[in-house]
DNA sequence: AAATATATTTTGGTATGATCAATTTAGATC
DNA sequence: GATCTAAATTGATCATACCAAAATATATTT
């Protein structure tokens, strides 16, 4: 209990309180995605305030994506979308970008990535196969002066094997982490020659260890490409 | 290209309109964090447009983080904190949670926990450990019937254990999971005689492994509590 | 002169009422 | 029954007034 002159309740605003008791109804499900809100007018009444103090509220709740406002009409509880939480994490990124950051990304798909490629292999579906066939096909296609395109197929790989995990959890896991690729590829690739070879051939071994579900070689061969980038970074690190 | 009809330049609104100019005066850091932003009055003058439209657009622009509006002092640039894009996060995991995903949150645990404890063993730091040996001690401390807490308290040990491998990307990445864990662990604890012993005497081994740096029995211990757990699920589902 | 108390000003928060513009709905027309 | 038109609904913006918290300036006290 250490923790006596902690914050008094923080003198909500009166809009911060609408906003409050719509988001619970959302939370808890008595508001519906899909489901249409009362109009402002109507709302006013409802909770009794101004409309200043309610549209302020609702700004507030599209602003975070949980509502949807249409003009003539009406507001609708949106279904929040991942990406509402990326933007944030992005824009995160975007203020306080630290390339410090870049190792600390990189460890962390040392470590998960091998384990999303064995279980990848262990529950990957024919769909999931053709989408990764896809990108191996694309990247080999590639324009090879074309990086951000290159870093683009690559990163859609990697967001395959996770779907492919048919596991919703490291789907939605991973994306924020993946959503930082783009920002630290093209920095690196740019710089290394022979690199593409290399790549295109790791990306095919991952992908035919999965396709033939062969989940300890998915594992090995996930484990080498992230190493070899790992190592690529240092390399550049130094220069 | 396929998205030939894609959505037309989305007639904006005005006070998105300037919500857009501010925010991008602030990633253009043209306002800097901690800067102080024109009063309201200043601002509708600046923009030529009502207070109604600018407040808008500033509500929208603190539900977002960018700024922090202090009635009677004014509004200012805030220090976009992580935690906003993890509330984010946390509420896309809340709204789209289904009792159906615990296992999958089981099996990611499984696979990502050990090598965050193992992390966690190299890189913590002593203030890390304080709050690690507080969660054992209130852990042991906790009132045996009181399943609530108790599940409160785990739950905080594992966030501690992810925030002592001082990677901030295997927080971003975990919090969102650990955020669904109170909606599972009630259900489960309230079932089994003498689980109690077997967690806590667990979680301390966990502990001590990570206090000692002993990075391959953290990781082992985590495995062994987390099978533990998935067994304890798999019995729960079979009464 | 310094510290304290008080009054004033500044700043964001809320309330009304009016008007504009995009959509939808209802009604009239063919 | 389909189509066009007018009216009603709904969100967006504006202008003005007043409230309340915080900061600042001023007066008072020691």
């Amino acid at each position: 209990m250490d923790e006596i002159f902690g914050k008094i309740g923080s003198a909500q605003t009166l809009s911060q309180k609408i906003e409050r008791r719509i988001e619970e109804a959302i939370r808890q499900k008595k508001l519906l995605v899909g489901a249409k809100l009362p109009s402002e007018r109507e709302l006013c009444e409802m909770f009794a305030v101004s409309r200043t103090a309610l549209r302020e509220a609702l700004r507030r709740l599209s602003a975070r994506g949980l509502i949807e406002i249409k003009k003539g009409s009406g507001m609708f509880v949106s279904e929040l979308k991942i990406t509402d939480a990326i933007d944030s994490l992005n824009l995160y990124y975007d203020l306080s970008f630290d390339s410090n950051l870049i190792p600390q990304i990189i460890e962390v798909r040392r470590v998960f990535e091998p384990e999303i490629a064995r279980m990848a292999a262990n529950n990957r579906t024919d769909k999931d196969l053709e989408l990764l066939q896809k990108s191996i096909t694309d990247l080999e296609d590639c324009d090879p002066d074309n990086t951000q395109m290159e870093a683009d197929i690559i990163n859609k790989f990697h967001l395959n094997v996770a779907k492919a995990t048919c596991n919703p959890i490291v789907i939605i896991t991973m994306e924020p982490v993946y959503s930082l690729l783009p920002r630290m590829r093209n920095l690196i690739y740019a710089n290394v020659d022979g690199e593409k070879a290399f790549t295109i051939k790791a990306h095919r071994t991952i992908f035919e260890a999965i396709r033939d579900k062969d989940a300890d070689m998915a594992f090995k061969a996930m484990v080498e490409q992230i190493n070899r980038t790992l190592e690529i970074y240092t390399q550049y690190l130094k220069k």
